[in-house]
DNA sequence: CCCAATGCGCAACCTTTTGTTGCGTTGTGT
DNA sequence: ACACAACGCAACAAAAGGTTGCGCATTGGG
């Protein structure tokens, strides 16, 4: 019940910065953390450190290329934390449902009682 | 494409502890600070700021009876939170299909010329 | 009725995360 | 060869998440 979550993961992908890397990187294929910058509302090293807490919970991979440092989203760990999103929303979903029907009961019971 | 996301909201549910306050009441209907508290490896203190965090976008309400300050869950916000959860999910997953079939055709190609 | 216990809010403080600026180092391409 | 582009590292600031300590209201059992 206590939904098996890795909570790093989930960290991970909780930053609003980091998702938009995310977009970017799968939109792109890949990406350096400068290129990045350029088209996000922060700094290179902020973009830089981002770029290392994804790295670190295995979101993307970093391939040195000369100067350059290009990073590109690890597919296997992206769709582990999406199947922990739908885990979390259908868990609650289901206790939405559960609430719902408890609550048509206990309407049902106020109006025998009136 | 920028994934329609109420930053606010997805932080709100980002946060391992404030999930596990969801969980919790969500399981029990309603819950006060201290209730909490109890059941999770942190101080009132801690669950009281969280309960604020959570009030402010909306995902709880609070009533004060008596000396209780019992919160539950707003039910409608739940599900425009698991809703986003969802539109995140599903707007990766599309990229990685994509992407799949991207190799895959590129793969063709390299075989091609081999 | 009364007072000890319960539940809460507020404030001070600490650590980690998120962000900044500044600077030095190292490949790149004319 | 050298100006430039991309990076890493360090020092710093602000916000988030957590703690302890305190005082104030409500309440329930003697």
């Amino acid at each position: 019940m206590s939904t098996l979550v890795d909570d790093d993961l989930w960290s991970a992908v909780g930053d609003p910065t980091r998702r938009r890397m995310i977009d970017l990187l799968l939109a792109d294929g890949s990406g350096t953390a400068t290129g990045l910058s350029e088209r996000l509302p922060v700094t290179r090293q902020a973009v830089a450190k981002h770029l290392a807490v994804l790295d670190r919970v295995g979101l993307v991979h970093a391939g040195t290329a000369g100067r350059e440092r290009r990073y590109r989203v690890d597919e296997r760990q992206l769709a582990r934390a999406v199947a922990q999103l739908n885990a979390v929303g259908s868990a609650w979903d289901s206790r939405l449902e559960r609430i719902k029907r408890i609550a048509e009961s206990i309407q049902q019971t106020t109006e025998d009682k009136e």
